[in-house]
DNA sequence: GCCGTTTTCGGCCCGACTGTTTTCAGTCG
């Protein structure tokens, strides 16, 4: 049993007892799961090496919860747990999804009109049974419906941040075949997407059918849909699909452009290659031996056709170089200008060469010198145990560093807060007074630096929920969003603006507040938010956690238009967290941000000197 | 059920909002 399917149990349970409305232990079990969640140790290996008792160093883990755990890791249950499921047998976590819907919600459907699951809820919904129920009403009853359209609507798509880490084994475990000689995973997951909907997985190897009876083999598998001697595809245990596919290694940079898409990005490749008179298939590029531009129309696997010879496809490079273009990363393949920009990047090459006619080139964008994958000096966004974080200021600092960064900001949430324990005046002061010592006393060598700051409110008026003068105290400013989520557009709009209108706000941290899967994001004006960010010099967020990704790709390019600077942060609340930075990097390389767009790939000292 | 520069026992889960009510229950951050 996995971390992750133990805390899944234990935040069961906490939901359960939420619903037969037992006090405090919720909470004990929610801080247990997520004690064991943000575990870097298996929990397994920790109980192999030292039993109930290591079981114990789990944070928010005492006695009673590692009975529990023990119980679990041997028979894969235990008795309150099964106890309780028996009495309110409902699937909670796909019911609890839907937003708005809460453990006493549930338990009431299941009591009154035995809910089960979400196909059980909409039907209820629809038939209007649940308005007639005592304390629901017309109201809400529509807001189940559009829950559920939403979820409906954004379902079989997986976070990929959050689905990495098992892609990633996969990839190493049919890597280890000794039948393969090269394995990569291509489509969405290679372009980084926020979600995914399957994993496409490519592969050469001179023995297809024995990589494939290995894969077949696998743990993960839970269905086989098809398999042949080139291509398997399954559904895993994880409920996402897979395909797995063997091509020639002279094939293999075509097939993974091929495999890695988008869609559009390859069909105005191809259709290059048709104005060349060539052809571009998932084989290769190529031409026809005898005449030029008459095989437009001839079908089929171009390594088949003998009339064809292969101008380009072992590798992406050569086959970018081929069609005329430079080198477009995976991130930008979507067909909205890459193309364009990278013909006029070749072209723009070509012309410094030959000194020859500039006029050629036409105006427009060139590629953009993407921000990098470890180009980061700090991360803006932290949260610490001073509130709902997991960790202190002094162990979120040693993590970063050892994440590579050499800056971080505390941010803790203020006041409004309330459950997290969020932040007022006199508290904030304490924390700045206590993070000046611990920068005084950094180990020497260390250039490492903590900088004080805070995750203000916003409020329904754009109004902050601390005071201007503490807030000029404090280093950096971030001012986000946490409620009234339904205000109208032009509303929202204002209570933003007005926010980084305050001389105080450094950065809108996850500007439209939205929860992949979960929570749309509000309404907004984004153009008029992004004129305030240039007229203010108000720095716009790059959450990088995985399911907010907010801002999105399309405000990013946006914000690089305009001249708007953003940060990448991790939002972290554990030391588990900075690792997805990585998530954020590739948001702003979708978004086709560069290091002078991003204010914390930029040195301590500059980046200082931008904020406000 | 967990935890201790508030206490090894007694606190912890606060405040705003929504929708349903006309004083409150449930959800969310």
């Amino acid at each position: 049993m996995t971390n992750s399917e133990i805390a899944k149990i234990l935040n069961e349970m906490a939901v359960l007892y939420e619903m037969e409305g037992v006090l405090f232990k919720p909470r004990a079990y929610e801080k247990a799961a997520l004690g064991v969640e943000s575990l870097a140790q298996e929990v397994k290996e920790i109980y192999k090496e030292g039993g109930e008792k290591a079981l114990l160093e789990i944070p928010g883990v005492g006695k009673g919860i590692a009975f529990h755990i023990k119980q679990l890791l041997e028979k894969g249950n235990f008795d309150e747990y099964e106890k309780l499921k028996k009495k309110i047998p409902v699937n909670i976590s796909e019911l609890t999804a839907v937003e708005g819907v809460g453990p006493r919600m549930v338990k009431t459907l299941w009591q009154k009109l035995r809910i089960r699951n979400l196909a059980d809820l909409e039907k209820a919904a629809k038939a209007g049974k649940i308005r007639k129920l005592e304390h629901f009403g017309d109201k809400s009853e529509q807001k189940i419906l559009k829950g559920i359209e939403f979820l409906k609507k954004s379902g079989g798509r997986a976070v990929l941040g959050f689905i990495l880490p098992e892609i990633r084994t996969l990839e190493k475990m049919i890597q280890s075949f000794p039948e393969v000689e090269k394995a990569v995973v291509a489509g969405s997951v290679r372009r980084s997407k926020e979600t995914i909907g399957d994993i496409d997985i490519l592969v050469t190897s001179s023995k297809p059918e024995i990589v494939m009876e290995r894969f077949l083999g696998l743990l993960f598998i839970a269905h086989v849909y098809a398999h042949g001697k080139t291509k398997t595809a399954v559904k895993l245990k994880n409920g996402l699909d897979a395909d797995l596919r063997v091509v020639p290694k002279e094939s293999f940079g075509a097939a993974l452009n091929y495999f890695t898409g988008s869609k559009d990005h390859n069909v105005a490749l191809r259709q290059i290659a048709i104005k060349k008179g060539w052809k571009l298939n998932e084989y290769g590029l190529f031409r026809s031996a005898d005449s030029r531009g008459q095989d437009a129309d001839s079908r089929g696997n171009g390594l088949r056709g003998s009339a064809e010879i292969l101008v380009a496809g072992k590798t992406e490079e050569e086959l970018y170089k081929a069609l005329g273009l430079s080198y477009i990363e995976p991130e930008m393949r979507e067909n909205t200008g890459e193309i364009e920009a990278a013909l006029r990047h070749a072209q723009g090459k070509l012309v410094i060469h030959a000194r020859s006619d500039l006029g050629r080139a036409r105006v427009g964008p060139l590629l953009p010198d993407l921000i990098k994958y470890g180009d980061l000096k700090g991360d803006m966004q932290v949260q610490t145990d001073w509130t709902d974080g997991e960790n202190s200021i002094e162990e979120m600092a040693k993590a970063a560093m050892e994440a590579g960064l050499q800056y971080i900001v505390i941010t803790d949430h203020t006041r409004s807060l309330a459950m997290t324990g969020g932040s007022d005046e006199k508290k904030l002061l304490k924390q700045m007074a206590y993070i000046d010592k611990l920068n005084s006393k950094q180990i020497p060598n260390s250039k490492f630096k903590i900088l004080k700051g805070a995750e203000v409110n916003i409020g329904k008026n754009g109004e902050l929920d601390i005071k201007d003068e503490v807030l000029a105290k404090l280093d950096v400013v971030g001012a986000a969003v946490h409620s009234h989520f339904n205000l109208s557009r032009q509303e929202q709009t204002k209570r933003i603006i007005r926010a980084m209108e305050n001389t105080n706000v450094d950065i809108i941290f996850h500007l439209t507040g939205r929860l992949i899967n979960k929570r749309e994001p509000i309404e907004l004006d984004i153009d008029e938010i992004i004129a305030a960010a240039k007229r203010t010099g108000t720095i716009l967020e790059v959450n990088a956690y995985p399911n907010r990704a907010d801002i999105k790709d399309e405000y990013i390019r946006k914000c690089v238009r305009a001249g708007v600077k953003m940060s990448i942060d991790s939002d972290a609340h554990s030391i588990q967290h900075f690792k997805m930075l990585e998530f954020g990097i590739a948001q702003a390389r979708r978004g086709w941000a560069e290091r002078k767009d991003i204010i914390n790939g930029w040195s301590l000292e500059k980046m200082l000197k931008f904020l406000k």
